[in-house]
Parts: C-alpha cells; structure tokens; sequence
DNA sequence: GCCAGTCCAAAGTTCACATCA
DNA sequence: GTGATGTGAACTTTGGACTGG
C-alpha cells in the first residue's frame, strides 16, 4: 500500500537530475537524456574534467553544464559500464511526416472511420451500463467503483487517439516518398 | 558419464552465435536471441545487407552487429522458414477465462463491435491501396516498398489486438468484484 | 518436457536542433 | 558560416519470462 505510493514515486524521477525518469536504464532510475548520455560517455570513452570542485548542482536545467559532474552522480546512482553494450547493426532511415492530397484524403477517411468505432464503442458500453444500472444488484450511487466504466470509455478514447496518430504518420511515410528509401 | 557431458555441451551452446542454447528451435540448436531473430526476420520479411563481406563474426557479444550474417548463419546452421508459422490470431482467441453470463456478453459485445471497426479500417484502407493503383502514378509492381500497405493493415490489427485486451482485462475486473476492494 | 507462440523492460538507433571550434 | 559534436525525444529491436498444445 504504502510501498506501492512510495515505489510509483520513485519511479517517476530521474535519480541523477530529478527530470522524469523513463524507467531504470544501465541499473539507475532515470531520464532519457540521462541514459543517452551514459551511454555515449562510456562508448566514447569521455574523460570528463569539472572545472570546479566536483561538485556541481545537476538538475534538469544544469545538468549540461558539467559533464564531469553529471556522469559521476550517474555512477553513484547506480549506472553500470557494463550494462552498455556493443554498437548494433545500423537500422534503416526513418521517416518523415508530410500532408498531401492522396495522403491527407486517405487520413481524413481513416480518421472518420475511427470516429465511427468510437461512436459504436460508446454504444456498447452504454448500454451495458444501463444493464448493469436496471440490474440493480446493489445500490453503489456513491460506490468509487463506478467511476470506472467512465475510465474504460475515456481510456479507450486516449488509446483511439494514439491509434489514430500512429496510422497517420505510418501511413504519411508509406504514401509519399514512394521512390525514397 | 562423458557422454552426458558430451551431450550436455553439445546441446548447451548455440550453433549460430555460441551463447547457452536453450534447444532446437526450428531447426537449430540455438539460444533464445538467436530464436527470436529468426522468428522476426521471417515473420517481417527483412532484407538485411552486410556492409562489409558477408563474413562477420557472429558470438554472444557481436551477433547484433550484423543482422545479414547472424540470418545467414541461421540458415546455415539448419533453421527452416517452413517452422515459422504465422501470428496467432487473438481475437479468435476470445476469453474462456471468466464465462460470467454479464461479464462475456458485454465483452462478446465488445469484440463484435472491434471487428466491425477493424472491416471498417480494412475497407477504408482497401480502397485507398484501389485509388493508388489506379492512379499507376508508377509502376511500383516489384517495388519492396509496397509491402507498406500490409504493414499498415497488420500493425493496426495489432494495434486493435491491444486496445482489446487491455478493454477485456480493465472490464473484467471492473465488473467482477463489485464487492471486493 | 519440448517447442511453437506472446509480452514487454531495457537494450538499441535516428535525427532535428543546439552549441561550439 | 560551416562542419563537427552533443543532446534527448521518438522510435525499433532484443531476449528472458512466460503461456499453451
Ligand atoms: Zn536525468
Ligand atoms: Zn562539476
Ligand atoms: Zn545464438
Ligand atoms: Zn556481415
């Protein structure tokens, strides 16, 4: 109960900057900013000086003014060399977004036909809501609980609104650099 | 007594990048890294390129640097494409878990209502994949890049798949134990 | 037990932008 | 102002843990 307050907590800040932290990466809860610089630090193997006393402050807003400092707050946080692997295989080019005719009329169908599922995803789980209210199985006017059926129809609004986002520029890439790659 | 410790080493080391096997995976004694990319490199029908002369090193510490010999030395080590079979379907799946009167009728409500969307989505997208062929704007017939359109459709139904089964478990718990908590 | 499959945390890479020699 | 280098958000791949026939 407690622990679980205290673990979401600890989580959701970077131990070496305090910037929201991404989860634990090379063995410390931390940013991303903080894991990439890990681990360019270690691959290039970066010989750091402070100009000052080691002592730097090393927040969000600080943290690249001292590099020395900023990497030994990552090893005393818990990072480790050896969590840093090898360079991997180079993965292709990535993509970029644009908004043309053929492109945009195709997203703009998509888009429709997702407001369309919502709009049915909504009946649904109307309905049944109100079959469980006739049902009257028990009187839970002021019960936290029900507060969820809300939360499964605006979660899946959110997961809709991701889903609608990641069609849209998966399907930009495909239909325009056509003679790209 | 050496004979198990024979066959003990030969079944324990990867014959593709000599890493821990973890058995016969399609074909080869392999571990569970290069099980995986066999797996993945087929399902997505990769096309990697060596950069340098198809003869990298491939152990436990360089198998990610060159996707092209770690494949070929898949191949070479006796994996077949016929053993990979294709993505289960989870929405045939369904539940079987809970069976509760109310609880799987909204969520056979549910699921009906997601594959409408996903005939929805197949029908939009199917006829955008028409326009653009009609279009013959070029003739792309060979071209490795229309795979795209696929990709869209399955990475959709992935998507879908998700939002699903995050819906399923969300629901479940939230119709269940109205008691609990 | 074996070997298909899936899941997902934590590795990785890419690249627009900032900053510097 | 030009090219080299660093940053970190966005994204992909990997592989150990797990499920099911
Ligand atoms: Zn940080
Ligand atoms: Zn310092
Ligand atoms: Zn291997
Ligand atoms: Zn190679």
């Amino acid at each position: 109960m407690l622990s679980s307050i205290e673990a979401t907590s600890t989580t959701a800040i970077c131990h070496i900057c305090q910037d929201k932290a991404t989860g634990n990466h090379y063995g410390a809860i931390s940013c991303d900013g903080c894991k990439g610089f890990f681990r360019r630090s270690i691959r290039k193997d970066h010989n750091y000086r402070c100009r000052f006393v080691n002592n730097c402050n090393v927040d969000k807003s600080h943290r690249n003014a001292c590099r020395a400092c900023r990497l030994r707050r990552c090893l005393e946080s818990g990072m480790r060399e050896s969590a840093i692997q090898s360079e991997r295989d180079v993965l292709g080019k990535r993509q970029k977004l644009d908004g043309t005719d053929e492109s945009s009329r195709f997203f703009d169908n998509l888009v429709d036909s997702e407001k369309l599922c919502l709009q049915l995803r909504e009946t649904v789980i109307k309905s049944t809501e109100q079959v469980i209210y006739d049902k009257g199985k028990i009187k839970y006017e002021n019960h936290p609980k029900i507060a969820n059926l809300d939360d499964v129809r605006s979660s899946m609004h959110q997961q809709l609104v991701i889903l609608v986002e990641w069609a849209k520029s998966l399907g930009l890439f495909q239909a325009l650099p056509i003679e790209d790659q």
